[in-house]
DNA sequence: GCATGTTATGTTATATTATAACAAGAATCA
DNA sequence: TGATTCTTGTTATAATATAACATAACATGC
């Protein structure tokens, strides 16, 4: 299986592999992942959770660099754009995206309990969601999807306590 | 073709309808449609757009209610538990559930220009999300599909200007 | 180099959205 | 009627996000 958000797995790999990626990204983009930009950017793959932008700020401050909110906004919106990362919205949280070069929609699985998020990629709910709108006679742009519940592991341990009970 | 958001219909039909029924509702259900909460459903319903919790708030102290934030909030709270509304996490609005007997969540078409919104009903969708799910061993709870675009109408008035040049 | 336009950042203030906490009132029901 | 629960009133504040304008850094053609 491969490694997700809520499997066991070297993070430390997955922050740095992210990163030179985004470089070499926005190098043959000629875009400039400038140091702010890079830091947040970090600092949301190095998060395990889906991250918010006042929390991103308290450690840029920490680390010396700007620390009023239009620094970080500006940085999540130019990471956005450049499909780096994905906002949350019914959290107001932002995370890494695992797959920037395609530019594709977010489609996540939030535990609500360990608080982490899993990217989907899931052709056929971007078909049905396109023969959806087909039906309409709507234009999709762009669109999002949050699936909110309990993964696995949480599941599992859930399971487990119950048993010691 | 059935009346949507989108095409031209009795809109104050579609209030009065979904009010009596949401009153029905609640009786059966045994919990109290109270005066500001059937006002803040009919504002919702009144409003061709998914409207925010401050217009709400604005209208409201225009007819002598209450009008402190918490007064709102509490009323969408409770009719979004009874499934009378959804809220649109990515504008931060609310727009009133055309089919609240049934459980259901939230699928949405937005339109960028008139800024209109259309439930979906696919089960399609449903299906290919809870496929997704499972494969990652992920218990669904609860789950919003926001699509922005342009809807049909849009699009052929956008053409039609198009000529016009 | 350096003038110029463009992009990025700094800074202050404020807008927007939402909730906490506690008091008071109204409905329900034994 | 007293106890209980649900609902609303009220004040304050938290959390999220942007406007507006100044300054700095970079890029580019001359």
């Amino acid at each position: 299986m491969q490694a997700t958000a809520f499997s066991p797995h070297d993070h430390t790999h997955c922050i740095s592999s992210a990163i030179s990626h985004a470089q070499s990204l926005c190098t043959h983009r000629g875009v400039r992942l400038t140091p702010v930009r890079q830091r947040v950017l970090e600092l949301v793959w190095r998060s395990h959770q889906p991250i918010g932008a006042y929390e991103l700020l308290a450690s840029l401050a920490k680390e010396g660099f700007n620390s009023a909110p239009p620094t970080v906004y500006r940085a999540l919106e130019f990471l956005s754009e450049q499909g780096l990362l994905h906002k949350l919205a019914s959290i107001n949280a932002y995370v890494g995206c695992c797959n920037p070069d395609t530019p594709h929609q977010g489609h996540f699985l939030l535990c609500q309990d360990c608080h982490q998020a899993q990217e989907l990629d899931s052709q056929q709910i971007t078909l049905a969601l396109k023969l959806s709108a087909e039906q309409h006679g709507f234009e999709i742009k762009r669109h999002s999807i949050e699936v909110v519940g309990s993964c696995q592991g949480c599941l599992d341990t859930a399971k487990i306590r119950e048993l010691d009970l």
